[in-house]
DNA sequence: GAGGAATTAATTGCATGCAATTTAATCGCC
DNA sequence: GGCGATTAAATTGCATGCAATTAATTCCTC
């Protein structure tokens, strides 16, 4: 690759992933507001059904954000009512989420925006998981350079 | 898949996606801090060392960034003196952004950015490649499920 | 050629993200 | 037990992103 073609934006892999990131959560916007939540309170819905009773710390390192991003963010769902925030008795440093009902059955709601939102994109179950391992292949080979901080 | 793992955080490709363009994005942060740019100014300069001369509006479908974040932006970089704003005497609703001469010599200074990206993140060039291209056409197809708006 | 429709930037308001710092609590080591 | 090092959240400051609105200009149609 020469000089100019190396800067070209459409050879840019860091591009690419970060436009697509974007279109892929602008997609989302409708589905979502169904619900209520935006797209990186959906994500955090997400890891919570999957396990609650964790730490910020705990979450922080699921979802790749750090307490300057989910600290806001959390007390913000915990105002909707759909969690709740409170120290760990044995470690005072740190804070449990919990689910609240409401938060649990939320999930009934969700249930069927994947699915919705494969069909909107014309994708096969197929070709949709096997680029989906590629990118988390790729996100934990990035993620090891970053100095495994986590 | 049964109901409960198509909400696995593990099974999202929007997840895969969205975590790894901002682990990515720290990946440039050091390299970047060294020409005084962020990430998107960095991005929103690769455009332009391709073409200058161009709209906002050009450069916001070229970018996939609308003028709420590239009008502030190309402020930015204006104040830095990479790029100069002048209304189109053509017709004076567009803005022509124009690299000035210092913002062309930045792409000097930007050249190996790829290359050490590339070195430290320990992927071939083919690998890199394949990856792009498939990142690319995902981009590319949730982009026409968008509405065609741009 | 006048007036409503469409287009382009800019602005406003809100929600992230993250680096850096601060605060509070716990750990480790003597 | 006591104190410096470490750890977990919270806070602060800055830079995006984007939806929605506004302002200015041009287009289009009668």
């Amino acid at each position: 690759m020469n000089t100019d073609s190396v800067l070209k934006l459409d050879n840019q892999l860091c591009f690419a992933v970060y436009a697509c990131a974007r279109e892929i959560t602008k997609l989302y916007h409708p589905l979502l507001k169904e619900l209520g939540l935006t797209y990186t309170q959906y994500v955090t819905m997400l890891a919570l059904w999957e396990q609650d009773q964790v730490t910020v710390k705990q979450l922080g390192h699921r979802l790749y954000l750090d307490s300057g991003t989910l600290t806001p963010l959390l007390k913000k769902l915990e105002a909707m009512g759909l969690l709740t925030r409170s120290r760990d008795k044995q470690d005072e440093r740190s804070v449990i989420i919990q689910l609240t009902e409401q938060g649990i059955r939320l999930k009934d709601k969700a249930i069927d925006i994947p699915e919705r939102l494969f069909c909107q994109a014309g994708l096969s179950p197929e070709e949709a998981e096997a680029f989906r391992k590629q990118i988390t292949d790729m996100l934990e080979k990035v993620q090891h350079i970053q100095g495994d901080n986590n």
